[in-house]
DNA sequence: AGCACGATTAACT
DNA sequence: GTTAATCGTGCTC
């Protein structure tokens, strides 16, 4: 059996090659020996202390401790007191910077998804970052998990390659207080129609 | 010890 | 379009 999981040298590269390069690719969770999986469709890069939208830009705490680790590791953490959101460690070891995985298309374990996300319309199952963690049940006990062993109940399976021309880039969302230019930096990507 | 706010979501006017 | 929900984190006193 050919292993299909992203290797870590994916994601020891430049965090918005990284970014980009996630299009396309295949979110993987495995619970119970049962797989959800769907396409990522939408990201967004955050590099560095210097990054003013990074959560890395108050230095290494124990919270951002994961983006100094080494890449191919899963940041996971909470917020607004009730969401998870999901990141993959980028770059090399002692760099914090990771790409936000903001939403995938459901492709597999549908029915435990539309479980999850409580009867919604499946348009609206993985539409957001907080979304996609509740249908896959990525929560903060997979915060540090190496997305790149063997054994990883979480990780990425090579896609189909997405062209440049279904591929648009627009500012980060959701960043209200944050000093430009971080704030206008094009590092968001998301896949259009092919 | 206290406080302001957040890489969001869902419901509501 | 607006706003409540809800609490960990990092900053100030």
């Amino acid at each position: 059996m050919v292993d299909h999981r992203l290797p870590r040298s994916f994601f020891a590269r430049p965090t918005l090659l990284v970014a980009r390069g996630l299009l396309g690719q295949r979110l993987v969770r495995i619970e119970n020996g049962v797989r959800l999986a769907g396409i990522i469709v939408e990201t967004e890069a955050y590099i560095g202390e210097s990054d003013l939208a990074c959560h890395a830009k108050a230095g290494r705490t124990p919270r951002t401790a994961i983006m100094y680790g080494p890449p191919g590791h899963a940041y996971v953490y909470f917020t607004y007191g009730m969401h998870w959101l999901f990141n993959c460690v980028t770059e090399r070891e002692g760099f914090p910077a990771a790409v936000l995985v903001r939403a995938i298309r459901p492709v597999e374990g549908l029915a435990i998804m539309a479980q999850r996300r409580n009867g919604r319309p499946q348009r609206h199952w993985t539409d957001g970052p907080a979304k996609l963690c509740q249908a896959l049940d990525i929560n903060g006990s997979l915060n540090g998990q190496d997305l790149c062993a063997p054994d990883s109940p979480l990780f990425i399976e090579v896609g189909d390659p997405l062209p440049d021309s279904s591929v648009t880039t627009t500012p980060r969302v959701g960043l209200n207080t944050v000093p430009e230019p971080w704030k206008s930096k094009p590092w968001r990507f998301k896949a259009g129609a092919v």
